[in-house]
DNA sequence: TCGTCCGTTCCGGGAGCCGGAACGATGATG
DNA sequence: CATCATCGTTCCGGCTCCCGGAACGGACGA
């Protein structure tokens, strides 16, 4: 147990907007029993969602009748069987998760690269799912993970793919907090990257998010135009040095592309799916 | 558990389960919505979970506006960005997962076998994750999908660790359905079969659950000898021949062995986690 | 032994869930 | 073109049952 902190923060701002209904407290608790970071216990849960132990309770309860929730040792919850069974049925039904794996598996071998598929949600990007290579030292992104679209080869990639008054709407007026010495602070200098982007077809994040990592991505389109997500890469800035980038950036702009091109080519493109251009 | 006796019965029983409270409901909708056979409009949710459709419509709503859900072109909705986050996330957190992937990779390398890995659901047995070769003609197995533990070798994979009073119990003592003409009906029969399973350390499936499917199974133990899972892997018939039943079989039964003893062995196995015997 | 923290239970009040019924839009049908 | 079936949506009164502060007992740790 490392830090039994003191609870002498009457302050603390609850993290998501306040969970109103019994619905919006439930899901709020089924997010936070599924995050990564250590233990699941009645009282850590109700911290972080915000929830009064009782609430969490009897949620708990509910869910462990259900078998979305299961105890553990020592008063911890987890993942239950019926919510993993959720999970993957959630992920394997999504066609463009099922046309976006094979493309993406293709592009980490070619480029040696973790090769991952990240939708928008809000003002974030999601990586929802991902293929890594064997060996990864130190994993610069996990599934279920989110990065901010202005900070992000991603949500550069799906900003460019957007009309601009909303990718600037989605940018807002306010500077934006840097997270890297380079991170680019200024919405409208974000915005005014974006075409260029466009031209080329692919973004690329040089230690916007994070020191030492950078990443290629090129925007997915459905059908219509619509914005479905983007297809990217991400390593080390000693690995994926500054001069591959121009030859690995039309790789990932054309992985983007066959994931577009089978999403709008109706089902019976799953069998055509190839990674050359 | 005094269970409070209704008070006035309305003398009415829904296919599934009865949906009580709002968050039993909620997770009922959100369960439909991730069936992968297609169209999710409200009416077809609401007939789906035996809800009554203006519940549906509010559930659905709250989800919109969370992010669990969105709505797509003729009403059909389908799993928001939230959902496949909250997905990836549950299947990323989970310990035997994150531990059963890449010996699962290594699985169906060396055999050239869809390998999966399930967990235990009542009386069930729930497919979570698997690795399938580059080219399956006709998949005998989904992500998510769920099979009776009675005829299927995770399921006597599972049971088979199981003391046999809770196997026994599991089974039930009625005749199970026949799914195929070898499907063992009678549960006795199958518990007789289970000391041969402990024996041998894997279970075959010869057509007992579908025809022209065989399969073959080792369960996972997790700290305590507590029954985390099973690995398998599944084929037709003409490819999982009967004669090689006897070569794969061991190699099932040490690939469910590595990953018990990385979910036993503390965090730091992650390293050290190989495929041979 | 005492103090602390956690999980659990209780219970009265009232917020807000519930779902039958009705309405307008849409597309199929004759 | 008229008719009907079906679907999504809205409304609203009733009353379920959700809510969470408070209290209790047990498990550690000091």
């Amino acid at each position: 147990m490392p830090k039994p902190v003191n609870t002498s923060a009457p302050r603390r701002e609850e993290p998501p907007a306040a969970a109103t209904g019994p619905v919006d407290k439930a899901l709020a608790v089924l997010d936070a029993l599924v995050q990564p970071d250590a233990p699941h216990r009645l009282a850590d849960l109700a911290a972080r969602t915000g929830l009064p132990k009782p609430t969490v309770h009897r949620l708990l309860h509910t869910f462990a009748e259900a078998g979305y929730a299961v105890p553990g040792p020592g008063g911890n919850y987890q993942a239950g069987p019926r919510l993993l069974g959720l999970a993957a049925t959630a992920l394997a039904a999504s066609r463009e998760l099922r046309l976006a794996r094979p493309v993406l598996d293709d592009l980490r071998l070619r480029t040696g690269h973790l090769a991952h598929f990240s939708v928008r949600d809000g003002t974030a990007a999601v990586h929802v799912t991902q293929s890594e290579p064997s060996s990864t030292y130190r994993m610069p992104l996990t599934a279920g993970g989110e990065v901010p679209l202005y900070c992000s080869a991603v949500g550069w990639a799906m900003l460019s793919a957007l009309p601009s008054p909303a990718a600037a709407e989605l940018l807002g007026g306010e500077p934006l907090p840097a997270r890297t010495p380079r991170t680019m602070r200024d919405p409208g200098a974000v915005l005014a990257a974006l075409p260029a982007v466009r031209e080329r077809g692919y973004a690329v994040d040089d230690e916007y998010a994070e020191q030492d990592v950078r990443a290629i991505a090129a925007p997915v389109l459905g059908p219509g135009d619509r914005v479905a997500g983007a297809v990217g890469i991400v390593g080390l800035t000693f690995t994926l040095d500054e001069e591959s980038v121009a030859v690995l950036g039309p790789m990932v702009r054309a992985a983007a592309g066959t994931v577009s091109a089978a999403l709008r080519g109706g089902a019976g493109a799953l069998g055509i799916v190839r990674g050359q251009e």
